[in-house]
RNA sequence: GGGCGAAUGGCGGAACUGGUAGACGCGUUGGACUCAAAAUCCAAUAGUAGCAAUACUGUGAGAGUUCGAUUCUCUCUUUGCCCA
């Protein structure tokens, strides 16, 4: 007998499927459709187990699917733009279109080997012309229904990759990719109005019920919807400024008012331009970051300006107004009221400058004489020395309350205000898709005629240039419209643009007239299974949600407004990390185990730390290559090692044990599939010995479809363990024929989703060509005659009774007393009670 | 500081709507095969006591609800992620 060659079994089936376009979709109304889609990858040379992962995952699903008669849909794609091309490229003198084309031909063979069921005639890539020239239609669509502008803004500027980050991409005040300390710059830049669907982005989470609960509430808090007023303060001073309007969550604690602070970037600012020490702070103010973090960390400074703000509710009071460092323009209206007794940061603020700490609000269990002490004062309670406040319950009949009142008055308004920011997609960079829009001689904005589309990347470009390497090609730029002289926009798109709709674009990849085929999305859309990492549950999912909203404003034949309708997010691959004995990171394979401890390969005095295990990363070395290891064992066996360990949400470890365990399975598996073979040879079976292997398939069936509709992949792969267990047992003893086929072929097509080149190989061996489907378990032949009656007495497992099923209470009390060994338990002790559970279980409460 | 989640053998992890805790795998130990090793096969494997049948303890800690809690409630500890 051969061992199973993995090589040219997967080789085989992979050519096969190809061929006969197996995975190949078409619409087929008479189907229900499945459209399973796994987040694409950026082209970055070689894929890395974390695709293994995710692609595998979606794999089984659309295998599942499949199986089960739906119509499936499952592509795959490249988010192909982006700086990494634009630096390597530079770094080896390349085209940044060569080395990602490159890059995905090398990926695209090391998918096809991991056997996934793409259809890969759908294959689309985001740098290539017919993909962006679409885009940039949607990008003139959405200018003309005014969801797009220009505005010159501060922007968080990335000094090492000269470019624009957005928000989000900043993390702890330094860029994501660069790791550079990230500076503010006022810009021209182009403007997604996002925030205009804050409201809708956040109702639409409701209904998204396949989506994990923590997904929606990281989208809700960073759509941040809060609820409060605005309030006008009249002021006095020197200068010609008579009201500064705020926002505020907490008008009920007006009567704590001591300061008013402004954002530096406010317009009452023109009027201390001039001031040398406003110049100086305001230099200071640029020096922390824009993201709310880097305000809630940094130091707290003012500038004191010499106007008056009076209290509205209490005009005898004025209080100094500040510039202030954690005062932002994009929050309301760039001004806030103090109230340092009940605001953390206000209470750090007046603390350093020595203003007024006024309590208003006491705790539930306090008298009206708490005065806060050494912190801010922030939970629920009662309004406290506020006038005709007093007595009011913090925070909702308070808050609500003061509005009122405040409307009433006519010095404000209740208003709701939004975290949320509009999207900034311009980026200094080349290896972008361009922005279809030109300038005149005055800087006017003109469009691109849509049928001059695309605006195509040029070509050799000079990529070592400081700044963008587009604002230097004069000739691509200088353009005639119409006889008239323009210059082209050179900033590209952010690269979440090509990714917030490509799930789209595979439903109608090759339509050439327009991004989308109505009758395409009408049929495929929206996605049913969306896979990928968590560390996109905020901005790419939130940005496809908005492009999807987007598309369908002012479009009454846009018909769905989310596109994922089932959301599933993997964790990550991590692997143990290694540091010799300089510190150095070290790589698995750099390692050996010499006598229980390991050392670096050859160099016996050079000992190895063991670090934590992390997520797999270049920089830490810890990482596997997928190519070697199916090189050495095989696509599915690592398809199967990769379901197994963990469940597919959360982290797995990488264990090269685990590994080869998975192979050696496989051979196993092999060994007892080949045993089978040969009993179909005989034909000697008994029909009463079948009994146990059809009870045992039609339980396994039921336990591996639920487990599939649950995403309990690493609970399938023990199911499958089980499976080789009961059979190579099973296979010893004398089954009847017939049922051994009808089993067995079964069991083979629930190998199918997760290991389907051996699978396939088995059942093509043992004749089964037909249209294969998924089976159902036939609930009859699960339950058994016999059941395993738990007897507890005062509670405690005491015996296990075997006997026939559906007794009554009184004919399972009769067994239990004809049972010697409960006579220890109840002889000359009364029962008082008993707990009986059909076909489950008696609980027998006895006394002393 | 706020929100969400997690904690089960040496390890990764199972356990349906509260009903036999530890499925399945790794590792370990013993055995078979072998000149030997690897590979393979068989067996054992939560802890304590016992030759054994068996008994007691046991799902981060403590309380509560219940005939019965890994599962539900409260408090705490540790830890992860997200936000501030």
């Amino acid at each position: 007998m051969d061992r199973y060659n993995f090589k040219t079994v997967e080789s085989k089936w992979q050519e096969k499927w190809l061929k006969s376009k197996v995975f190949e979709s078409k619409i087929d109304k008479s189907k229900e459709k499945f459209y399973c889609l796994e987040m694409f990858p950026y082209p970055s040379g070689k894929i890395h187990m974390g695709h293994v992962r995710n692609y595998t995952i979606g794999d089984v699903l659309s295998r599942y699917k499949s199986l089960k008669g739906f119509n499936v849909l499952h592509p795959m794609g490249w988010d192909a733009f982006g700086m990494p091309a634009e630096n390597a490229a530079r770094e080896n003198n390349l085209d940044p279109k060569d080395w990602t084309n490159k890059n995905i031909s090398t990926m695209k063979a090391q998918l096809k080997r991991l056997g996934l069921s793409i259809d890969w005639d759908r294959e689309i890539s985001t740098c290539s012309e017919d993909y962006y020239k679409h885009q940039q239609l949607f990008f003139l669509e959405l200018y003309e229904k005014g969801l797009v502008y220009r505005k010159e803004n501060y922007v968080n500027w990335d000094p090492v990759d000269q470019t624009v980050l957005a928000n989000e991409q900043v993390i702890d005040g330094k860029g994501w990719r660069s790791g550079a300390n990230v500076e503010r710059k006022k810009l021209n830049q182009w403007f997604f109005n996002i925030s205009k669907f804050s409201q809708e982005l956040l109702d639409g989470l409701d209904k998204l019920e396949q989506w994990p609960n923590k997904v929606k509430i990281m989208q809700k808090n960073w759509i941040g919807k809060s609820f409060g007023c605005e309030i006008a303060f009249q002021t006095e001073g020197d200068i010609p400024v008579k009201e500064i309007k705020c926002f505020t969550t907490r008008p009920d604690t007006l009567f704590g008012f001591s300061f008013l602070a402004v954002s530096v970037d406010h317009k009452i600012s023109k009027y201390f331009e001039k001031d040398k020490k406003f110049q100086k702070f305001r230099k200071e103010c640029s020096k922390t970051g824009t993201t709310e973090e880097a305000i809630a960390i940094g130091e707290k400074i003012g500038f004191k300006t010499n106007l008056v703000a009076i209290n509205p509710l209490n005009p005898s009071q004025k209080v100094p107004v500040f510039f202030a460092n954690f005062v932002l323009m994009d929050y309301g209206f760039g001004a806030v009221f103090g109230c340092p007794a009940h605001d953390q940061r206000d209470f750090d603020f007046a603390k350093k400058y020595d203003l007024e700490i006024k309590t208003v609000v006491r705790p539930n269990d306090e008298d009206d004489k708490f005065e806060v002490q050494k912190e801010a004062f922030t939970g629920p309670g009662v309004i406290i020395n506020s006038n005709f406040l007093n007595g009011l319950k913090v925070p909702d009949e308070s808050i609500l309350k003061t509005i009122n009142i405040i409307e009433d008055k006519k010095i404000g308004k209740k208003k709701i205000n939004f975290r949320l920011k509009d999207w900034g997609v311009s980026r200094q960079r080349y290896w972008g898709c361009p922005i279809p829009i030109a300038y005149d001689q005055n800087g006017n904005i003109k469009t691109i005629p849509k049928e001059d589309l695309p605006v195509k990347l040029p070509e050799n470009v000079d990529l070592n240039s400081k700044g963008n390497p587009l604002d230097s090609q004069t000739k691509w730029k200088n353009i005639f419209i119409n006889g008239e002289k323009y210059t082209r926009e050179t900033d590209t798109l952010d690269t979440f643009v090509c990714s917030s709709w490509y799930y789209i674009r595979f439903c109608s990849p090759k339509n050439a007239e327009y991004g989308f085929k109505k009758e395409d999305i009408d049929y495929w859309m929206p996605v049913d299974q969306y896979i990928g990492g968590v560390e996109h549950a905020i901005l790419h999912l939130l940005y496809s949600r908005f492009f999807t909203k987007a598309l369908g404003y002012k479009n009454t034949n846009f018909k769905f407004s989310e596109p994922f309708e089932g959301l599933f997010t993997q964790g990550m691959v991590c692997h143990e990390t290694y540091k010799d004995k300089n510190n150095n990171w070290v790589s698995p394979d750099e390692i050996e185990l010499v006598k229980n401890e390991y050392q670096k390969k050859g160099e016996p005095n050079n000992k190895i730390k063991v670090g934590p295990s992390e997520s797999m990363s270049k920089s830490k070395k810890n990482v596997i290559d997928p190519e070697n290891i199916m090189n050495s064992y095989g696509a599915d066996a690592v398809r199967l090692f990769i379901l197994s360990d963990s469940p597919p949400e959360k982290d797995v470890q990488w264990s090269e044990q685990g590994m080869l365990a998975s192979y050696k399975f496989l051979q196993k598996l092999w060994v007892l599939h080949n045993k089978i073979k040969n009993k179909f040879k005989d034909n000697d079976g008994k029909i009463e010995e079948s009994k146990s292997l059809e009870n045992f398939t039609n339980q396994i069936i039921k336990k591996i479809t639920t487990n599939l509709e649950n995403f309990n992949y690493n609970v399938i792969i023990a199911n499958i363990y089980e499976i080789y267990n009961f059979f190579n047992k099973e296979i010893e003893r004398k089954i009847e024929n017939k049922s051994l086929k009808e089993c067995y072929k079964k069991i083979l097509i629930l190998l199918t989703p997760a290991i389907p080149h051996f699978a396939s190989e088995c059942l093509l061996e043992l004749g089964f060509t037909d249209q294969l489907k998924w089976p159902n378990a036939d609930t009859n032949l699960i339950y058994e005659n016999n059941i395993d009656y738990v007897v507890q007495i005062n509670g405690k497992k005491r015996l296990i009774l075997n006997e026939s099923r559906d007794l009554d209470q009184n004919q399972l009390m009769d067994r239990i007393k004809l049972n010697t060994a409960s006579e220890k338990y109840l002889k000359n002790k009364k029962i008082y009670k008993i707990i009986f559970v059909k076909n489950r279980l008696i609980n027998l409460l006895v006394n002393e």
